[in-house]
DNA sequence: GCTATTTTTGACATTGCTTTTCATTTTCAA
DNA sequence: TTGAAAATGAAAAGCAATGTCAAAAATAGC
């Protein structure tokens, strides 16, 4: 396996195990590993494909409690999008951005903004909350759907 | 029935019936009006539970069919949560909030912020959306759970 | 390096919410 | 009033997430 791997988190991931009493096995480090490496969201069914090229002796269970794992280690951000599929993030993906949803047709444009990032920090902070992450969908009309109306269920 | 009700929402379901070909039906009125009475979002359930009072005889499909029916005529928006249940909210409710979710502990914190919301509207326009609504959730540790933490599932 | 103890794992079952189905009823336009 | 199209209720199906439990693997203590 390469080795551009975000160390770090993968000693976090440790360091949870160790003050949980928890164990840390081969398999949960190749999750560990193939999830870190990633920076978009993915569903548990997608990382569950890598991880059945690098071992295919891995089940989709211990996939799905790896992710909730790093999830409860604060590691991972799960999220839940319309098409009902849950999806996880690492918590510091090298880049963030959000989505403009159009609610007839479906598009989805994503953006950046840094000054919302901002803004939140500063929410955070006033609340003495650690961020670690977070989601914000906007939700609307697309430049299309805004005249001739489209439908998702025609 | 009070007349407290938000007709231009109730106007608005009509139109989009009217333009879409569909029918006005009674027991569909029936639960626009207790729905876009609400200002918070409701669950499918919750709001069946409202409908049962006034008419009993509506079941819990029409309520479904008629909150995506809504959905789909952009007058409401559905989001689901980390416990795996649809809530729906019209699009514009008196009162906004966002949330602040503690990953560890759970805890959820309400906050308002104008200025993200003035931001929000401003990229809306940039890509040309007609905004609706938005879901803005920030994950963190709460203060509690960054200096001992806390577990969901001890 | 062993062994005992505890955690992890895989396969499958179950759960719980959402969505569809279909026969029946209601709406609406002519 | 009547017929075609849509809405409805009840129940079933769908589906992702989660739970179960026996077997396997990982540590700690020797």
């Amino acid at each position: 396996m390469k080795s551009n791997v975000k160390n770090s988190e993968l000693k976090s991931v440790r360091r949870y195990l160790y003050e949980k009493g928890l164990k840390h096995s081969l398999k949960r480090h190749t999750i560990a590993e193939l999830f870190f490496r990633e920076d978009k969201h993915l569903s548990i069914e997608e990382l569950y494909d890598k991880v059945k090229k690098i071992d295919p002796d891995i089940s989709f269970s211990t996939v799905y409690r790896a992710l909730r794992l790093f999830e409860r280690a604060g590691l991972a951000v799960s999220r839940r999008f319309i098409d009902g599929i849950t999806k996880f993030e690492p918590v510091h993906p090298k880049e963030h951005h959000d989505h403009l949803i159009c609610v007839r047709c479906g598009k989805i444009i994503e953006f950046k903004s840094k000054k919302i990032e901002d803004l939140q920090k500063e929410i955070a902070r006033a609340y003495k909350f650690e961020l670690l992450n977070h989601r914000l969908e906007l939700y609307g009309y697309c430049n299309k759907c805004r005249r001739g109306p489209v439908n998702r269920k025609p």
